[in-house]
DNA sequence: ACCATAAGTAACTAACTGGTTACATACTTT
DNA sequence: AAAGTATGTAACCAGTTAGTTACTTATGGT
């Protein structure tokens, strides 16, 4: 519904068609940051027009409510990592540059993207409730494409194959996903930040250690 | 304050004061379960009060404000996995049998927890700002005992020296964690009951076998 | 029996929230 | 320039929420 009004004025390279387009962008990045921070019950929709330095009244014009405009700051960000999972998961001939590749990609795509982390853990809560009706693919896709990564490398014999897929993904999302997560828990008890060039690295070499001394093939035990 | 006029009603063992501390009792499971469900902006004390079958002047004489409420529920809950850690982590002559142990513990905790796991992850989402209030020392502790089955893992040379053990312990509260917070996300695509006795022992084989092929020393590779 | 107090109830309020409406202005097309 | 439409504003509404108040009932000590 929003989408027919949206390409209608699309075709305006200029003027009003530029501005509303203009308009649309700023909800949804400052909506982006305040659902990120205060989930859907936490935040106020007062408060994202505002941050948008637009009238409620145009905020309800564009989105219809504050659960759709809630599903589309979803698919605007879901639609990131979707790309990020396109680009940076390759199959080439070494397994194990794959797999690092890919973790990699994935671990320092969630650290630039708090709002992402953040989104994704509300949705976690309300059983991925709004999720579902964005891009129901999307979940899967991300998946897939490590799934394949994985399984072409059980096929090369560089990882075991008795290893569970699904398992090994959900593991990584989750090596990956805590560190971000907990961060503001973890932070005062290291005393460090976690966000810091070498504490990002530290934890990626990590995760990577800890996934390949697992999954791949040893000669011994 | 509540703390005062809890005790001053606890010495009576009937009557008044025991009616009391049921309904201190009843209100705090109620609210568990509804701010695990909800979070602390979803839950409404109505509801809280309603499914407590208590008046809601009657909660807030006990409680105070909402927030005190949240406050009290999570030191409720964070004093069950204080306890287990006191019980669960000990120090026998076998490292590998320490850890898992203590993993297992902690798995199975988070399996029969949900409320535990939807609390901590609400508060992670709200950089534990009222979990911070309650029990700081709660983190560490568990922590701490299962640092020292590392340590004592690496003396006893069961695990690599050169292993970060704040690193190990976060991949663990994740390997653990994101199975049960995640689970209304991934158990569609997987299409199981992944709280199932079968699908919870296959998920903490796999996170034992990533665990240990990672972090005990190995002769080749 | 009587009284002080604890436990409980229901109705209320002040503030706030998501959502709406009546109205004004700016721009584009013809 | 007229007409139609996109964009914007501010006041408003109905429902909800956390928290309160005035009042009643039950209990235990004396």
């Amino acid at each position: 519904m929003n989408n027919g009004a949206k390409e209608k004025t699309m075709k305006k390279v200029d003027g009003r068609g530029q501005r509303s387009e203009e308009s649309r962008g700023r909800i949804l990045n400052s909506a982006t940051r305040i659902f990120a921070k205060k989930g859907l019950d936490g935040a106020r929709i007062d408060e994202i027009a505002e941050d948008a330095g637009i009238n409620k009244r145009m905020l309800y014009h564009y989105f219809g409510s504050k659960e759709d405009l809630y599903v589309e700051v979803l698919r605007f960000n879901y639609e990131k990592i979707y790309t990020l999972s396109k680009n940076a998961f390759n199959l080439a001939d070494d397994s194990k540059e794959n797999v690092t590749r890919a973790v990699r990609a994935y671990f320092y795509f969630l650290a630039k993207n708090e709002d992402f982390v953040r989104l994704t853990s509300w949705e976690a809560l309300n059983g991925g409730r709004f999720a579902k009706k964005v891009i129901p693919q999307f979940f899967d896709l991300v998946e897939l494409e490590f799934g394949d990564i994985i399984k072409d490398g059980i096929k090369r014999n560089f990882i075991r194959p008795d290893t569970d897929i699904r398992q090994v993904i959900v593991s990584v999302q989750a090596l990956c996903l805590v560190y971000f997560n907990r961060r503001e828990i973890v932070q005062p008890l290291w005393q460090e930040d976690l966000l810091s060039e070498e504490m990002l690295e530290v934890r990626l070499q990590h995760i990577l250690a800890l996934i390949f001394d697992g999954i791949f093939s040893h000669e011994e035990e």
